[in-house]
RNA sequence: CGGGGUGUAGCGUAGCCCGGUUAUCGCGCCUGCUUUGGGAGCAGGAGGUCGCAGGUUCGAAUCCUGCCACCCCGACCA
């Protein structure tokens, strides 16, 4: 952890700015909280997508896209879903411009006002349902599972680079079934397979649970969530899953024949990971030598540097790295052979450890005369010199012990950061001076959760799926609790 | 929307209180030479509507008024 942390998420901006910068599409043009992504950056995003998405299809889901623009009446057809999301939209009331009648540029034409409203989206399910309804008829229609890969707008009064910016990109799952029982095996399974893929490609470990009802997404039953620790102590929420019951059915209408032959609304879940997830993956390994990335999602995985003096010390050098070049591709790892004349050595390096590329290989005259390369690796800085003939077993090697070490470290401060207390004067005192996850009794109210957030900042993540029952009282009210849930300062 | 703050080169800044040469410094950028096993050195060079508009003044980055944008703290939130 970053000596100089503290619990701001500007001041990940260091590993940040390798990544994205914040957007200056125009000077005072009012854009705020948007972001550019740049190539290395969205290299991470597309490494990303790739997997879930195959872990999508893997489940029987489908790729689909529906319009950015939605009609402001189809918002306003599920009560809830409507207030959750009305106060952060971005609205389009006109069609066209025209010149400004004294000449000074182009103002919006008052004549072009539209009739109804559209809404950019800030997630999707409006129109997916509306869609949905001409989709199914019968049960054998179900089950519909539906993914979309998409950019949706929520106009949040405050934005914060990655993690709340005002576009963001992501996926929003969309499914509906036949049964009560199908539709929460489905919110289910999603969640697990975010689990999945935070911790085997992420190298994020995550707490699975569900929200308490204050928590839940807007129209939901149910919230399934993954939860993951920063290194700060911050909990970031970073994937949720929702039963969304028959809510959406039947605010859309969208009815469908049984076997017996009789019409039943169907059973809804939508689920989504965003762009946040790389906010996760920055501010759960970076250190103060820059990123640290995980090789399954590391857009480079090998940089090769040269050491020369002259351009026939590097054609020599060249002869070597080529065909180990070609070797490391034929493995399936992908390699940077960074022979620009234009940087020296030195800060090759730093550059390629503030990107957080897993594993770099130095070669220069010394390891030339011996037959070696110098392999250094990201997560521990380690160097060591190799011979030319292991260095391939190395680098193989390397890539999947940093995988799992990268994981184990992030594992370990987790659970050295989830505490039990029993009283409220502790909970505060945790939540100060250590952070990270409390586990305390709590009474099962909102009245209670909303005092102590008021109170404390701290707020329910998650009722965790593997929670032990154990009698006891609540740490505020005292009446009886059930279980521990995890509270925390969250994002 | 409430409270606080800031706008000077691509980035970070000095100057502003107390008006007065050609607007300061660092990073970055360009050219040349020397360098190259952990962010190179020296020399030279380019780059500015001082957020915008108006006012005061012989004279405004500096003082006054209005506007705009951004940042921080709250409410809201993947």
């Amino acid at each position: 952890m970053g000596k100089n942390l503290t619990s701001r998420a500007e001041d990940y901006s260091k590993w940040y700015n390798e990544l994205v910068i914040k957007a200056d599409l125009a000077e005072n043009s009012g854009v705020r909280g948007c972001m550019v992504i740049k190539p290395y950056g969205y290299a991470i995003w597309e490494k990303m997508q790739a997997a879930l998405d195959k872990m999508f299809k893997d489940t029987g889901h489908q790729n689909a896209y529906f319009p950015i623009f939605i009609p402001k009446s189809y918002l306003s057809k599920e009560a809830s879903h409507v207030e959750g999301f009305a106060k952060e939209c971005a609205v389009v009331t006109h069609y066209r411009l025209k010149s400004n009648e004294d000449g000074t540029g182009i103002v919006v034409d008052d004549d072009a006002r539209l009739e109804e409203e559209l809404i950019v989206r800030p997630t999707s399910e409006t129109i997916i349902w509306d869609t949905f309804r001409r989709w199914i008829q019968s049960y054998r229609d179900l089950p519909l599972l539906i993914n979309q890969w998409a950019n949706v707008v929520r106009w949040e009064m405050r934005t914060r680079l990655f993690l709340r910016t005002a576009e963001f990109l992501w996926q929003e799952g969309h499914t509906a079934h036949a049964t009560e029982e199908e539709a929460m095996q489905e919110a289910e399974q999603m969640m697990h397979i975010y689990a999945e893929f935070a911790e085997n490609h992420m190298a994020v470990p995550v707490i699975k649970g569900t929200k308490t009802e204050s928590e839940r997404f807007a129209g939901a039953l149910e919230t399934f969530c993954i939860e993951a620790l920063m290194q700060d102590g911050k909990a970031l929420q970073a994937g949720t899953s929702h039963f969304l019951g028959q809510n959406f059915a039947k605010a859309f209408d969208v009815k469908f024949a049984t076997k017996e032959g009789k019409q039943d609304y169907v059973w809804a879940t939508s689920w989504g990971v965003s762009t946040r997830l790389m906010g996760a993956l920055i501010m759960t390994h970076s250190d103060d030598n820059g990123l640290v990335l995980p090789p399954k999602l590391a857009p480079i995985q090998v940089v090769i540097v040269p050491i020369y003096k002259g351009l026939e010390q590097l054609d020599a050098i060249s002869e070597k790295v080529n065909p180990l070049v070609k070797e490391l591709q034929a493995e399936g790892i992908s390699v940077k052979y960074d022979d620009r004349d234009t940087h020296k050595p030195g800060f090759k390096f730093n550059e390629y450890e503030l990107k957080g590329v897993p594993v770099r290989l130095a070669i220069g005259q010394r390891d030339l005369d011996n037959g070696t390369f110098e392999v250094a690796r990201r997560d521990t800085l380690e160097k060591e010199t190799v011979k030319a003939g292991a260095v391939l077993d190395k680098i193989k090697l390397l890539l999947e012990e940093m995988q799992k070490n990268i994981y184990a470290k992030a594992l370990n401060h987790r659970e050295t950061h989830i505490t039990k207390v029993d009283s409220y004067d502790d909970f505060k005192k945790v939540l100060e001076e250590k952070g990270g996850f409390i586990a305390a009794h709590w009474d099962g109210t909102a009245a209670t959760e909303s005092k102590i957030q008021e109170e404390t900042k701290a707020t329910i993540r998650c009722i965790p799926l593997n929670v032990e029952n154990e009698e006891g009282k609540c740490m505020v009210t005292d009446n009886p609790s059930p279980y521990r849930v995890l509270f925390a300062k969250a994002y």
